[in-house]
DNA sequence: TTAATAAAAAATGTCGACATTATGGGTGCG
DNA sequence: CGCACCCATAATGTCGACATTTTTTATTAA
């Protein structure tokens, strides 16, 4: 029997793996904020006809990323400072109370899935490191990046993770997906430096140790302002609002 | 010009009215947890084709309503005492914390709001207790309790509503969809008796009290036990966990 | 030139049809 | 008697076509 993960794409219909597909577009910025989504350009680009096209389009309007009116088709869901705002406040918070039940709950395998997150994560940055203070080759760093992102993405996972919900896990995954989008949209306009990592770096220490003590107050705290972080940068850089 | 809400029908596609239909359908138990959704059948009962029933079911699938799998069709998503406890559990930690925003953010208007409804939530109690200790008359007993819901609800918005977060508004609306249909199943199977809306009366009081003096704290773990008191009794009895 | 109007072009939303896949019943074999 | 296999039936998922609506272009009048 072959492992396969909750991605797969084969046991999927056309419109499942659009939905992946589309929504990577709209969240690296492919497809810009407010953009119109033609359906002759959709067919091109995921050759499948209008059909599976529109299914997808509809679990992304509810995921809210495309906005629809209807006899005038879809859109990019606009974005706005307000909502960069109001996600990354609902994302800390969400995050904060996901960290506070997982402390309550953690047990001995969600302290070790923390710290294997957190090992490959310092490996990662290291190299990342060395690779953004060579100026010379972007495209390993473009590489290194998203390699160090997953990772980043997969500590904070692990310690979610233990907070034992569902439900509660997937309203977090759809606030981090929808951040994504502001922050790839940000990356796009401006060159990250060594000292946002540097200090992000220092941030995973002691909320690790928050952790591994059981200090819950502390580390709801810590995961609050490491998510209202980025937003800080992101609301005074005012990219393209569409 | 007309005012209208925001379900509105009339401009909104076929699929969008199919959503809110179906919705209501599973939500009220017309379609049993774990039952097929066979599209001959649903065309008969929404009068449409195929493609907006795709369309409406999608959405559904990210609202967790309906699951889907592949070659198979859709069938209503599947109840289980593990969801019931995580979506209640995840609920009232989510309307406790709208409640913490709220109260910190809320203004005058925002009490106004919480006074208005608790006032008409007060006198449909009050009709509704009458109606429930008359025996007799059974079809305006679920009207009045059907009214009674709508305005208990209200009730609660107008709390929530003051946090100011669209992104965290929904994610609550999303969670009530959720749990009402577990509540609507256990309704179908249990009559209920004075007493619990006479307890619910004196939570809502309670509450009140604590949000116009501003007391978070107390508000709070007010919200997150009236929640909760659903749920024990949910929990509980056990009805067909299909 | 600008504004309003009309005609043309393009795009959306829906349905019926078709190929593919799953389901259920019957038959034969062990 | 049970089990595997095969066939008929039914259901799904996708596409192309069509009617309706929107958007663009062309035309005319002020």
């Amino acid at each position: 029997m072959i492992e396969m993960g909750a991605d797969d794409s084969s046991n999927e219909n056309f419109a499942g793996q659009v939905v992946n597909q589309l929504k990577l577009d709209i969240l690296n910025g492919y497809f810009t904020p407010g953009e119109k989504l033609k359906m002759a350009r959709l067919k091109e680009r995921y050759h499948v006809g209008v059909s599976p096209l529109r299914e997808a389009l509809s679990q992304l309007l509810v995921e809210q990323l495309v906005v629809v009116e209807n006899q005038r088709g879809f859109r990019v869901h606009p974005i706005s400072k307000a909502e960069l705002a109001d996600i990354y406040h609902t994302r800390a918070h969400i995050e904060s109370l996901c960290v506070k039940l997982a402390v309550e709950q953690g047990d001995d395998a969600w302290e070790a899935g923390i710290v294997a997150s957190a090992h490959q994560l310092k490996k990662a940055a290291v190299l990342l490191n060395a690779t953004l203070s060579d100026a010379a080759d972007s495209d390993s760093a473009r590489d290194n990046m998203q390699k160090w992102e997953a990772l980043h993405h997969g500590f904070h996972s692990a310690i979610t993770s233990g907070c034992q919900s569902p439900t509660l896990l997937d309203v977090r995954r759809s606030l981090y997906e929808k951040a994504s989008r502001y922050r790839n949209l940000w990356l796009k306009q401006h060159m990250v430096n060594n000292q946002v990592f540097d200090a992000n770096q220092k941030d995973h220490d002691e909320l690790m140790d928050a952790l591994l003590s059981r200090n819950s107050d502390l580390a709801c705290q810590l995961v609050y302002e490491h998510l209202l972080g980025p937003f800080k940068l992101l609301q005074n850089s005012d990219f393209d609002y569409a």
